[in-house]
DNA sequence: ATGTCTTAATCACTATTTTTAATCAAAGAA
DNA sequence: TTCTTTGATTAAAAATAGTGATTAAGACAT
């Protein structure tokens, strides 16, 4: 019935190829011969009965169907590994390596506080973190370069398993006449040309603080997009602007200019923070306890802060 | 990095060993030999680093951690499966063997239609059926052993690819006398105890009529349960009751008695009909061919009755 | 008790596959 | 030219998969 399935060994070996472009380097990160992985190629061509790369004398270029075929590879073999740490850290469910991913808006004001309480709480887990756009981090989680990401929500059509940890309600920051004005009349249109400032197009943070506060206005925004929370306090400060800025940036205190007003927004201004894994992943009690973690810190600090 | 992962024809014997339970046959049903299923076995365990089965000098068990690692093999089998199938028939995407399955109400009375027109319109497509409860085909979507269920919406929570195809709309049939009843006034507890023929649990049929309906009271419902449309319209015949019949049936003539009435449901009581597949298949084009095909095929019948 | 089956594991051996080192030919670059 | 870099090729080595025969241990009938 089934057929003749090809190696995952050769698979790997494609995937290395894939990501070098190169023969000998892909070789080399693979810790086998150029002519190890020459053959391995061709073995999986003929298997496979396609042609995956096409050879130009010098150099090569992937087919679309080689592109496809690496897709597919790529899937399998993070499956594989799925299967294959599973059974390593069998028996201890709660430790083993722990990939954790998440954007630039959340990782520097949670991050520390989870990787402390893991610590405490998952001492046989080793935390790696990494911080990066949501687009890249679901890539990455895809292509089984991370375990886990925490995002806001919600993120794009993804067919990862989702778990919702806790509310970020949104502050407002800023100059203080500005703030007083908005504060009396929630209607931010009354506020003046490019006085709101706003993060770059990557961070998600711009889009939800846009759509829950309707200033889709341009002519508000500040045509200067701030590349992270820090310089964008500054800036507000500076061209005596406002921001927004999620509570967990708020209670770690990226506010400190005495001259700045900060006002927590109406209640239903909030961004929903969520895990996201791999629905193939063995690993979901894992997955489960530190969503629990991380939504008892989230907690935590609501409780901390009334 | 990546560690040394499991070969794949080793899942395989572990799969085989799974399903027969008997490391003679599982061997003679992979075509090798029971040495090598038994040290292919060993070797995984070995490199798994944990035990799949308790061996129990004459017999053995598979541990519950060795199940998930069946779970876990199959779904690696079945996603290179998808490679190798997809590599197979590159450059005919519309091609190859597809193995479709539906349930008990819906095959008979659509997939001759379907299997005419593809033969038609997919000439290289090779059309294998299978009927089977809506249960049994997500899980034989799951592990590959169908490439596509039609079946009534909505299914329990799945994560395959789904896609509408049409609606199927209820006819009530059975006792001249009290379908003009029910056709006066629509409310069916006004029918005598017993008098509503339904098909056995299994049959989602029974589950979506009886909630179009709101006839949950037990009362009405006769309590013995036909297994099929056929029998069940019998039973109604015989019984002088009524029952309930999807459109495809209706249309292919099921109802042949000449003192048994029929009379269409009310706009709003249809079954949606879907295709399934899985999320990770290569074949997507195929299967949003064919469901254009069916959702044509659907269409044409509304289009001939009216 | 005894012998016969059936079970999975084991052993010595062979066949196959994978990997290697060394070499080759082609194309650029210095 | 000469040198380097590219991927393909070769033959030999190493690793792995597979085989048949054998074993041990339980099940079961006589």
């Amino acid at each position: 019935m089934s057929a003749n399935l090809p190696n995952l060994k050769h698979l790997q070996y494609l995937l290395a190829l894939y990501q070098y472009q190169n023969f000998n380097r892909a070789a080399d990160a693979s810790f086998v011969s150029q002519s190890t992985l020459s053959s391995a190629i061709l073995k999986l061509e003929e298997q496979l009965r396609c042609q995956l790369i096409e050879r130009d004398h010098k150099s090569f270029v992937f087919t679309p169907h080689g592109e496809e075929v690496v897709k597919k590879a790529r899937q399998i073999i993070v499956a594989t590994t799925e299967l294959s740490d599973y059974c390593r850290h069998y028996g201890t469910p709660f430790g083993g390596n722990l990939r954790l991913g998440s954007i630039p808006t959340i990782a520097p004001y949670l991050l520390t506080d989870l990787a402390e309480i893991c610590q405490q709480q998952l001492p046989d887990v080793s935390l790696y973190l990494r911080e990066d756009t949501t687009e890249n981090l679901m890539r990455m989680l895809a292509d089984g370069e991370i375990d886990v990401a925490i995002l806001a929500l919600p993120v794009p059509q993804h067919s990862f398993q989702q778990k919702v940890v806790g509310r970020d309600a949104f502050y407002i920051t800023g100059n203080s006449a500005l703030i007083n004005k908005v504060k009396q009349d929630p209607d931010y249109h009354q506020l003046p040309q490019h006085s709101i400032f706003l993060l770059s197009q990557e961070h998600c943070l711009s889009e939800h603080a846009v759509s829950a506060c309707n200033v889709e206005d341009q002519g508000l925004i500040h045509p200067f997009y701030a590349s992270s929370l820090t310089t964008l306090i500054q800036m507000a400060h500076y061209h005596k602007g406002v921001t927004f800025l999620p509570q967990m940036a708020v209670d770690k205190g990226v506010v400190s200019q005495k001259d700045m007003a900060l006002e927590k927004m109406p209640d239903d201004m909030y961004r929903e923070i969520g895990l996201l894994w791999r629905t193939t992943s063995m690993r979901q009690r894992l997955f489960l306890k530190v969503s629990q973690l991380v939504t008892d810190l989230l907690d935590i600090e609501k409780i901390h802060k009334s």
